[in-house]
DNA sequence: CAAAGTCTCACTGATATCCGTGATTTTTCA
DNA sequence: TGAAAAATCACGGATATCAGTGAGACTTTG
């Protein structure tokens, strides 16, 4: 007789975790899924059952978003494999699932044959990555050796989202109890690092790279 | 002997449409539920099965998005029922799909229970909202009455545009073989109009309502 | 047709941004 | 503990932005 799992999978979307769910019964190799809608109630029913061997979350939830939940979970207990099921695709978030060490990532596009194949992949201890996120972080991986990586500093992006908010460098100096001069300098070092000839330009890449809140 | 109906559905998250599939599927008034993943394979689907009384699908999609789908959909057959499936909740999406007279708009955040519901109530020629999307609705017909409609002019749209590609007004008049101050002005009525007192402002505004590419 | 809206242009002045350059002091971390 | 990174500050000058005001030409639409 086969060993039967016990999951979490998660998802904000009630109607996709219900869809899911009516996916995933059809794996004879599972017995109990929980449900949950944030992370904070995954780590609610970790604590609960303590024979859940696998999570399956989205990214995107409130209370407790997926990247933070990966973190907790495997330090709550290392062995329970975690599984990532976004819409996500972009290269930060995949290089950030990657660190944190996600047992697998498929994106939403993908059919329910492939999602089966891949918990069971994961069940049985191996890594399952969708090709699309393989590509990336490959391509990521080959590309931050000419790009110096563009990291802004904590000052930086705190002053970054005070100029989103239009603030002048002025105010921002008031606000923050330093120099104008020295919000100056940060905003020089803002556009170097982003690349932009103008404060827009910057704030445009705080949107894009998720910097903003 | 009731009579059953012929639905499609259409989503291009194949593993989302298949949760839908199953839920959709335990609904005893419908009989046959076609798939698709894009708006042209419903218009496809269409024109194959006469029959079809139904269709349920979410906005953003390739190839043809979901309110373009919706609008070619009534035009085919203003008979068929248009039910919107999808996350988008904010004020620009929501006054789209209802000047378009779709037969119902439910967010993804329903659970499995609330979606039949729903679908059973458009089946039977009735309308159904969530009350999510008919407050904000109802909020925006209100708004709007202080707010005289920020629309920009097509003209401003086109030097937005170019703002956010960090153009200066110098260079956006020289591309646009018109005087700076003409640029200067429009800069003015775009400030004006998004209510924001810096360029960057604008642009963020531009972002968040989908003006740019 | 007339009103409303859009697009065009001009001028002034106050203020803010961006560039270059250089320097001191904390903080971080290997 | 010592080098690297981050945060702080300064000054000058060229240029750009923003605010206020006014106005003529063209287009759309009730």
């Amino acid at each position: 007789m086969e060993k039967k799992f016990n999951i979490i999978i998660a998802d904000d979307h009630v109607m996709f975790l219900d869809g899911l769910h009516a996916i995933l019964s059809e794996l004879p190799e599972i017995d109990t899924i929980h449900l949950a809608t944030d992370g904070v109630q995954v780590m609610r029913l970790l604590h609960q059952f303590k024979d859940v061997e696998m999570v399956i979350s989205d990214i995107n939830m409130p209370k407790m978003d997926g990247l933070t939940l990966l973190s907790e979970v495997k330090k709550f207990n290392s062995n329970i494999k975690f599984f990532v099921l976004s819409m996500l695709e972009d290269m930060r978030t995949i290089n950030k699932v990657v660190q944190k060490e996600a047992d697998g990532y498929l994106l939403k596009f993908a059919d329910k044959e492939e999602l089966k194949a891949a918990v069971k992949e994961v069940l049985s201890g191996e890594q399952h990555y969708s090709s699309t996120v393989k590509e990336r972080y490959m391509k990521g991986v080959f590309e931050k050796k000419k790009n110096p990586t563009v990291e802004l500093s904590a000052r930086e992006t705190e002053i970054l989202k005070l100029l989103a908010e239009e603030l002048t460098s002025k105010e921002i100096a008031e606000k923050l109890f330093i120099s104008v001069n020295t919000v100056e300098t940060h905003r020089k070092n803002i556009l170097l690092k982003t690349g932009s000839k103008t404060t827009t330009g910057a704030v445009k890449y705080a949107i894009e790279n998720d910097i903003l809140d």
